[in-house]
DNA sequence: ATGCGCATGTAAGTTGTTACATGATTCA
DNA sequence: TGAATCATGTAACAACTTACATGCGCAT
């Protein structure tokens, strides 16, 4: 299971409240680990029984009180061993791959729409993530090169694999896109 | 559910047992969908009870004896429901990228070694996609272009959907290294 | 007064994972 | 005789999804 060490590293980046983290996982480190607020509420709770995380209450005035959690040092552990892990080469899950195989089977033109929505979907992550890197790493008020800490370069770095994902994402649905339109010339 | 679909898919490319279809999802298909024989037994189960496929028990000499499964007309049909119905574009699970941010409150040293193995495994797979694109659709023995049927055409550039994605791991896979590597030039 | 953002949860159901279990045949 | 491949399953548990549920404060 990750999602406990997904959240450690959220909050190591930032303490939060459940609901900032499940903002956070909608955005940012969601994008490479999505999850709702119900399992974030869950796993928070056992993280808290765990002893890995420290709970404040943070009373507010114009908005509801919340709790901020914290990493303990028995977090910090368990983060600390994860990392040292070998974890399994990702196991893919790609839904539209399963529909384009299963399109010969039906007809392949009523795939084009669906596969033209996907395209658009990643064309806008692409500009989120592209906004994003002009904001905090290449942009004229960014810090500069040498002024980046480690946690930044990393950062920089799993942003570029978003990056690089989505661009060869795009480039693939148009070669998908041709080859559907070429298996219906008479349109 | 896709798992379902997934099988549909698979057996309408060729009928099989669970254990073939487990096989199958070892490579192939599965190279998009994972899946384990519990699951697919399971859900095979299901699948019979609900008339999607058809049984038939197949006699062996040399082997057990097997149940080899089908695609009934209601299966079909279900499939169909599933391809003209749109989904979500897909959510991530990039557990190495959440390793990645997590270096930052560890020793990003430490998960050079990882990286480095991950690349390989990517490394791996794209030769054995390269192989059999090779074998299929661009090599000397493959069937000419013309005479591709829609499903072939289908399933290369489900293919070619791999091979970029080996590709621009690949490539990011080495951008990782040398950040990590930049972050302790003291080697 | 209606809806939205903030904030936290419970319950039920479906999927997915891991471990266990059986039994035949083939090959070294 | 022991390992590998073929073949099919059960059981227990962990994880994830979807729906439901509550309540405050602010702005329109």
């Amino acid at each position: 299971m990750a999602l406990e060490h997904a959240i450690l590293v959220s909050l190591l980046e930032k303490p939060g409240s459940g609901y900032e983290l499940a903002r956070r996982f909608d955005r940012s480190i969601g994008y490479f680990w999505a999850a709702t607020h119900q399992q974030i509420y869950r796993v928070l709770k056992r993280m808290e029984g765990d002893g890995w995380i420290d709970v404040r209450e943070v009373v507010q005035q114009d908005r509801p009180d919340k709790k901020e959690y914290s990493v303990a040092s028995l977090g910090r552990a368990a983060l600390s061993r994860w990392l040292h892990e070998p974890i399994e080469p990702e196991s893919v899950r790609h839904e539209l791959a399963v529909k384009i195989r299963g399109a010969a089977f039906d007809d392949p033109v009523a795939l084009i729409h669906e596969v033209e929505r996907h395209r658009q979907a990643h064309a806008d992550r692409l500009a989120h993530y592209l906004a994003g890197e002009r904001r905090d790493f290449t942009g004229p008020d960014a810090p500069a090169r040498a002024a980046l800490d480690a946690g930044q370069e990393l950062q920089h770095v799993v942003l570029r694999g978003g990056i690089a994902y989505e661009r060869m994402t795009l480039d693939w649905l148009d070669d998908v896109l041709a080859t559907l339109h070429r298996l219906t010339p008479e349109r």
